[in-house]
DNA sequence: TAGATACTTGACTATTTTAGTCGGGTTTAT
DNA sequence: ATAAACCCGACTAAAATAGTCAAGTATCTA
């Protein structure tokens, strides 16, 4: 059970971004070389991240990105959900009503599973980009 | 993020042998039948849980497996860590002290990867495959 | 208006992980 | 003896991941 880098990225990327939104737009170069992610990979993920309007782009020359919200405004949630970076516990329950497997029944762990993704998602909930941004320039102090 | 087959197959199998662990050992052709799982791959991961103690076996002929603690006393971290399915968020931490990717301080968001699997860690630490079982029994009256 | 910077898009690919399969054992109850 | 079961290690197909690569388009600045 792990994080891809997809998220991961993402995350570093847009608190990164946060913390020079105010004064210009971004631009992926240089959080490719502050966070040392391949630039070619920071452009696939800041499109998605551009559809779901998280951030916004500034074409041309001292061009960029910016947030589209305010930090405080985007939660872990959103992010993740932007890059289909999503908490996967179970294959069940996509084609028949209740069951699993097929079967008529829910399989034993079902419940379990289910119980575990909304404790992951509260967490995502929870977080929002202000709050990784503050917890960052904190801790240089 | 996504939990693994091998992890959810560890749990299935293991509150399917719990239920008819007081009469006789279980044999894995039953679980494999029971659960729909391929009876070579539960024979991996059997092999980790004898390894780590979980289970013990009954050789030959009407033998089978039987757990070797209460259930109440075997928790989902524990069935976890036997089978390597480990909560990963990060990569970093493992080469220098402190920091990532080489770097001497740590990346912009290690302390929520850290927090990330400290909460989800919790969770598996509270459950047991005895909270599991009567999760089950309870649904089925 | 030329040139550089930066976003845009889509296809391609190497590597790794996962989820098994397969083929041989050894042990033990009946 | 033999069938049921565990035991063990090597192998492999498929999927996902983490990129790379190539060919654009838009915009600012000199």
């Amino acid at each position: 059970m792990k994080l891809t880098s997809k998220g991961r990225y993402a995350v570093m990327a847009l608190v990164d971004l946060a913390r020079f939104n105010n004064i210009n737009p971004v631009s992926l170069r240089d959080i490719s070389l502050r966070q040392g992610i391949s630039l070619d990979y920071l452009e696939q993920i800041f499109s998605k991240l551009k559809k779901k309007e998280i951030v916004q782009s500034v074409r041309g020359n001292q061009g960029g990105y910016v947030l589209n919200k305010k930090a405080k405004e985007i939660k872990l949630t959103n992010i993740f959900d932007a890059v289909d970076e999503k908490v996967k516990t179970v294959q069940c329950k996509k084609d028949s009503k209740k069951g699993c497997n097929g079967k008529p029944t829910k399989c034993l762990t079902h419940n379990l599973w289910d119980e575990l993704e909304n404790h992951i998602n509260d967490f995502f909930e929870k977080k929002s980009l202000e709050d990784l941004v503050q917890d960052n320039t904190e801790r240089r102090i």
